[in-house]
DNA sequence: ATAACATTCCAACATTTGTTCATATATTTG
DNA sequence: CAAATATATGAACAAATGTTGGAATGTTAT
């Protein structure tokens, strides 16, 4: 018998986790999501620049702007800028969660 | 100016917590994941019974040898049976976390 | 008004993933 | 050995996602 208690988290919420795991688990998004920790707010051609890796306007606006219909950023246009940000930080623990799965991975 | 420091996490990194979170993106994958937090160990046709939705053994065995493939489970053959089991329990803060984003899905 | 810039939109295509079904393998039971 | 049970496998297809490049939109500067 377990000790541990199932959390019986409703089918519906499954649902939806699933969906938020699935907009993030891409390389480039993840960075993005870093690098918003550190900026809070930034611009696409900012982001464009400050990335780990070399990625087309138009790729990083199709991530950008699928992020923001899943409800992970927010962003707010000022004159010819478009600024980016993060709607809930709390979406920054899946690093310490993924440093912690380091087992897995390495 | 900011204040929180950037995690510089290495495209390497990030490319595999992006596997990770890819296997996992699922609302089948999770709720197996829930279930093995609190039994521990269970036969693919446990799992098929105690799922909250119905599944297929064939769809179920794909999902438990993928996640398996990936390093998330592990499983261990006794005689005509398989058991399945978390091969690190870290992997179980993705709730912790997914609940604390509860701003984004709800 | 025109040019330059920032960003998005669109459409096509390639790639990956999810799903189903039928079959195969391995193990236990009679 | 034959039948029943547990699980895996592979092919085939559908659906979702990633990627590209170019055109379109809106904004600022000259």
């Amino acid at each position: 018998m377990s000790l541990v208690k199932r959390r019986n988290i409703p089918v519906e919420s499954l649902h939806k986790m699933a969906g938020i795991l699935k907009t993030i688990a891409h390389p480039v998004r993840l960075d993005i999501l870093e690098l918003l920790e550190a900026e809070k707010s930034l611009t696409v051609s900012d982001i464009k620049e400050k990335l780990g890796t070399e990625v087309e306007t138009s790729m990083l606006s199709h991530h950008l702007i699928k992020m923001k219909d899943k409800g992970i950023l927010v962003s707010e246009k000022k004159g010819k800028y478009i600024f980016y940000q993060l709607r809930d930080t709390h979406i920054l623990q899946i690093f310490d969660c993924m440093q912690a799965c380091r087992l897995i991975w390495e």
